[in-house]
DNA sequence: TCAGATATTGGGAGCGTTCCCATTCTAAAG
DNA sequence: CTTTAGAATGGGAACGCTCCCAATATCTGA
């Protein structure tokens, strides 16, 4: 194994010029821009054109219909920054995910998310603000997504325990939405029920006669994880199973992480493995492999999160699917709804999961 | 309804409705918030204190010093619609990424790239706004982009050929960076020579004794598979092989497509394939196992973009290796720059690129 | 010592909206 | 025919900043 630079001639980084500015010119854009001069094109007043714009009933339908003529004619769109000076919304949301490139690329929920939440915004006229997050993202970050006054709302996900985020969020008035849910204050968040998760992968793996059931955590600190791992040590408590700390491991929600929490587990003799995510969960049959281990006749998995490339794995997984669509869009649904009602109260959403039974346990 | 005791204990999941606003107001943030305010306080003017925000040179020392003080010590950021408003930047720069979740997940590229854009824009204090393309993000999306306002400028990644888009950025005037080439206007850019790419692997699959080496293409309508492709036939040619029409097949960049391409391609006796991504690299293996054929003793496979997953498959992928993340920098650092310094020439922006040599091929 | 720079500072005028209040118009009621 | 509520419209005043120009303070050299 090596690496090949490039054989014959390198050319790295050659700046190519041209000019640009005679063929702007002829390009020159011409549409109308600000309300003032649809307002005069209309031949009304500001004012009305601003009640146009945003659907205020008080004007005269035929009124209206010349504006709205004017305003599609010149694709006229309202200038954001003004409004969102004047006290207007500036529809922009921010969507935070506080976790390295690691996990990014790893874990399948992120880019579901993303597009979920991405799209939802668009669908509802929206854009979105994106913050991903650096080991520092505490300093700089959240005073600047809070003072950074673009934003109507902010949605929240991956959160740790206690993460001052949400105290900020809390403090700072703006309107947001956790993707996961949080102790500590009474805050608006969309979740699944992590526990009944967990409990239903356990019971399958019970139901089929597993005995010495392992399981492989994400990060600690976290909800997330920390419900799973209750989940797991409640059922099978119930199901009258002593918890063998021997066959818990933590894998960091990353398919090396798997490899080596099942390494940890593998000597304490497990015929059976929980993790709480596919990645590692692939990392976990990856080590069992090379032991010369089968799955699932001698060990069975079970993952978590129903990833792509779940079901065309070799074997394929038995996992739990997430329903993270719902949660991204109704993150989105929850925001602006917040935003436009300024409720009293707090909302909070449980999204139901399913386990998908198929090869691997 | 209800107080709520915010104290060290720790307050178990609430159960959903709660009231804020007597917790709210308690906590109400006393950071002043305008310009005007810092400067009262500072006792010095507005357009002082808006001199040492923006670095103005022209500010007495100690002045600038107590300005500061008084900045830091309120968290005082300025507002960034009202600095928009009045002729200033934002600090917000869009990356536009019109592809599909399909694409979204099995290429690591996105991954990769939006951690770098967005890890840089944060070290150069800028925040990113973030659009992915729906298939129809020709129709509003475009012009929501354009008619933003709240954006410096923008980064687009994965352009099709003759992709509205840039028509419209370029007549737009906001200054913007490709990610990957285009041919039809002169614009800035940022990307790698993907001919040559193809070079190296066909070359390398051409030294180790391969005679019939096949190549499955991303999708059509694309530069950067193009690029590819072409460089596949030079390079076969120039080497006085014919290129056989039957050892082409189009993946679409995602497992489905290299596993589908490949069995379209394997009938007519492959030797070896250079996969032009390795999610299709993937595919491809997982056919030719599937066959019983041996990778790499019977056939040969080259990837492209040396995923994560590409090391530690089995077998390791032979790939080559983009420097994804030099790309995403370079993108926001040269559009910073056009944003900043408004150059009359275009710049372009070429990155080598290795090929990593592990076990397929 | 004083004109003439030069360094520093202050304040007005917008930027393009929305919000609020005043005004005009309309139609129904007295 | 006048009165009046209500519908429809217009325009001033912010919002918080940057830019520009004018004003003041300080410094230079003859």
């Amino acid at each position: 194994m090596g690496t090949l630079p490039i054989s014959d001639e390198i050319e790295m980084c050659f700046p190519v010029f041209f000019s640009l500015k005679d063929w702007e010119r002829s390009q020159k854009v011409a549409d109308l821009s600000t309300i003032e001069e649809i307002a005069k094109k209309a031949g009304v007043s500001r004012s009305t054109v601003s009640r146009v714009i945003n659907d205020d009933p008080n004007v005269n339908e035929q009124t209206r219909e010349r504006v709205l003529e004017v305003v599609n004619s010149n694709n006229y769109v309202p200038n954001r920054a003004a409004r969102k000076l004047a006290g207007g919304r500036t529809g922009v949301i921010g969507l935070v995910i506080p976790i390295g490139v690691s996990r990014l690329f790893v874990e399948p929920f992120f880019p579901i998310l993303i597009q979920s939440v991405t799209n939802r915004c668009n669908q509802v006229n929206r854009s979105v603000m994106f913050w991903l997050g650096e080991p520092e993202y505490e300093r700089r970050s959240i005073t600047q997504i809070l003072s950074n006054d673009l934003l109507d709302g902010v949605i929240v996900s991956s959160l740790k325990d206690q993460d001052p985020i949400v105290a900020a969020l809390h403090r700072s008035q703006i309107p947001f939405v956790l993707i996961g849910r949080y102790r500590d204050l009474p805050v608006n968040f969309v979740d699944i029920d992590n526990e009944k998760c967990a409990q239903m992968a356990v019971n399958y793996l019970l139901q089929t006669g597993r005995k010495r059931i392992a399981t492989i955590t994400g990060v600690a600190d976290t909800m997330v994880s920390r419900e799973r791992l209750d989940g797991y040590r409640a059922t099978l408590a119930k199901a009258g199973f002593k918890v063998d700390d021997n066959l818990i491991a933590e894998g960091g929600f990353v398919e090396e992480g798997g490899y080596a929490a099942m390494a940890k587990i593998f000597p304490h003799k497990p015929d059976a493995v929980f993790a709480t995510n596919d990645a590692m969960a692939v990392g976990a049959i990856r080590f069992l492999r090379e032991q010369g281990v089968r799955v699932p006749e001698d060990v069975g998995v079970v993952g978590f999160d129903d990833a792509p490339f779940a079901a065309s794995y070799k074997p394929s997984l038995t996992t739990i699917a997430q329903p993270i669509g719902d949660l991204g869009r109704r993150a989105v649904d929850m925001l602006v709804n917040v935003i436009e009602q300024q409720p009293n109260d707090v909302m909070n959403e449980i999204f139901a999961s399913d386990l998908i039974i198929r090869e691997s346990a």
